[in-house]
RNA sequence: CGGGACGUGGCGCAGCCUGGUAGCGCACAUGCUUGGGGUGCAUGGGGUCGGCGGUUCGAAUCCGCCCGUCCCGACCA
């Protein structure tokens, strides 16, 4: 195979360059597009499927643990922005502004919302009065602005789509519940439809939200060797019930401010998908939020037209009727092995070719995207087939990417090792931390690893020694890694 | 925003150095053929060379500015 063809038919390998591979797969396999605009691309209707499917799942959670779903503003006016002073200062070097409204220049002008604490908030302030009218559980799918120097698809876009929450709760105890019950959300969300294992717990100081009193996150693991952050959720405390004066009259007459919380999730796990199961023949999406599940390829030889399309049409019946997502794809100007490449390219679970052969012996091949197994099942057997197959799949992903976290988590002897590990293997390095942010600060200019979370469970924070980069007396343990 | 690279039909590239108004492969269209891992053959359509300006009789080619993309950093979901 010559240079030409080999660029033509499949994309480069992903362990010879796997930012290259990422950018093809997201081009090559109709996910996503660059736009005329800096930063900006066009979910594709295949990568859109997608994140609906993120969203049917992510949103069923959120209703389930007692939100709803509302719409707030594009906009914030300026004033609003700047009552939190951390939040404003953490947001305004990427603020996008309206300043002109048709022929008018504004009196003040507008930030396109990099996320909605203050519109909210000021919202919330009009709504609150009493302990009774809490908590408040509100919820919101959105279009968010950021104006990134640096951009990539899915992963940073000056605009996202994302689902932000933002909770009031009468007490601290209760904020810190919701933020932690949604952070177990997330982890649970993640690992069962993205079938992507995550760390959790906090942030550091240094790495959280501008404005919040804590952050926690879930942090996946990559396939290169690179964290990325697949959501975060925020104890807001009373930072913005005070800038914003959203108070309550507690049960005992008393005039309190609320405790708030904020959490979000966005496009940028679809990217996510992508890098964590994807191989050199392409994208490997997992059945549960894969936008087609099975893809029937009838294998068109001698009168097929009268044998093998009413068989597929038949098997694609009884699929979509057994719930599966399926897709016969009967074109005749694409010959079967064309199919079989495109499919596997587009991350299709399973593949069932019905030919010639087969219908003679009422039967189809079902071919894994993951493993490649091939299985011959009956054709009345499908219906019950295939969606057990869809579930091996998904739990083979989750255990190959859990094996793969597991076996790029780390533990540094020295700071020489850490130093190492970080340069040469990646993945999370687990290390004693003095807790001192001069010391976390010197280790991400040293490594350019930052802390990724803090476990929260006491017996895994416990450090087993002193401070990975000073010395000290360790504080607690932390997860490291060179992140997107 | 710093350092580097790149921008030529949809995609991947050649041409640029040594100016003389574009070429290859794939894709696309039509026909036949083939079909269980990107079938084979024939015919055909499509670009004015990222944008603007300059030099020149003449610019894809030389010069300047701008825009965009990628890589390596700083910042961030």
């Amino acid at each position: 195979m010559n240079e030409n063809e080999r660029q033509v038919r499949q994309i480069t390998p992903k362990s010879e360059d796997f930012s290259k591979w990422y950018l093809e797969l997201v081009q090559k396999a109709e996910l996503a597009d660059y736009t005329p605009m800096k930063g900006m691309m066009v979910i594709r209707p295949h990568g859109y499927a997608v994140w609906e499917n993120i969203q049917r799942g992510l949103d069923a959670r959120i209703k389930a643990a007692g939100h709803v779903n509302a719409y707030f503003p594009l906009f914030i006016p300026e004033s609003f922005l700047k009552k939190e002073a951390e939040h404003v200062q953490g947001f305004s070097p990427e603020v996008a502004w309206v300043t002109i409204g048709g022929q008018e220049d504004l009196e003040e002008r507008l930030a396109v919302r990099p996320t909605s604490e203050a519109i909210i908030g000021h919202m919330y302030a009009k709504w609150i009065k009493s302990y009774r009218d809490l908590p408040v559980l509100v919820n919101q799918w959105a279009n968010i602005v950021r104006w990134e120097k640096v951009t990539r698809p899915f992963l940073r876009t000056t605009e996202f789509l994302w689902q932000e929450g933002h909770t009031c709760h009468e007490t601290a105890e209760e904020g810190e519940a919701e933020t932690l019950r949604i952070l177990a959300l997330y982890k649970e969300f993640c690992e069962t439809e993205l079938a992507v294992p995550v760390l959790s717990g906090r942030k550091s100081l240094r790495e959280k939200f501008a404005g919040a009193q804590m952050t926690y996150a879930i942090e996946a693991l990559m396939s290169d060797g690179k964290a990325l952050q697949m959501g975060t959720s925020h104890d807001l405390g009373q930072h913005f019930s005070k800038a914003f004066d959203i108070k309550f009259e507690d049960r005992n007459q008393k005039l309190q401010y609320v405790w708030q919380t904020s959490w979000g999730m966005t496009t940028r796990t679809v990217g996510a998908l992508i890098m964590v199961h994807g191989d050199d023949s392409g994208l490997r999406f997992p059945p549960n939020v894969a936008p087609t599940q099975a893809v029937i390829v009838p294998i068109p030889a001698g009168n097929w037209k009268e044998t093998v399309l009413p068989a597929a049409r038949a098997a694609e019946a009884a699929l979509a009727a057994a719930g599966v997502r399926v897709r016969l794809d009967a074109r005749e100007e694409f010959t079967p092995g064309w199919k079989f490449s495109e499919y596997e390219m587009r991350g299709v679970p399973l593949r069932i070719e019905i030919g010639p052969r087969d219908v003679k012996a009422g039967q189809a091949i079902v071919v894994r995207r993951d493993t490649r197994a091939k299985e011959a099942v009956p054709l009345p057997a499908l219906p019950a087939r295939v969606p057990g197959l869809l579930a091996e799949v998904q739990a083979e992903l989750f255990s190959q990417a859990r094996a793969f976290l597991e076996a790029n988590i780390r533990d540094a002897a020295d700071y020489a090792g850490f130093k190492e590990t970080l340069e040469n293997l990646r993945g999370f390095v687990r290390a004693p931390w003095c807790g001192d942010e001069a010391c976390e600060d010197k280790i991400k200019t040293e490594t350019m690893a930052t802390i990724r979370v803090i476990p929260l469970d006491e017996a895994a924070a416990q450090p087993a020694g002193p401070c990975v980069r000073c010395g000290r007396e360790g504080k607690a343990v932390a997860y490291f890694a060179r992140a997107y």
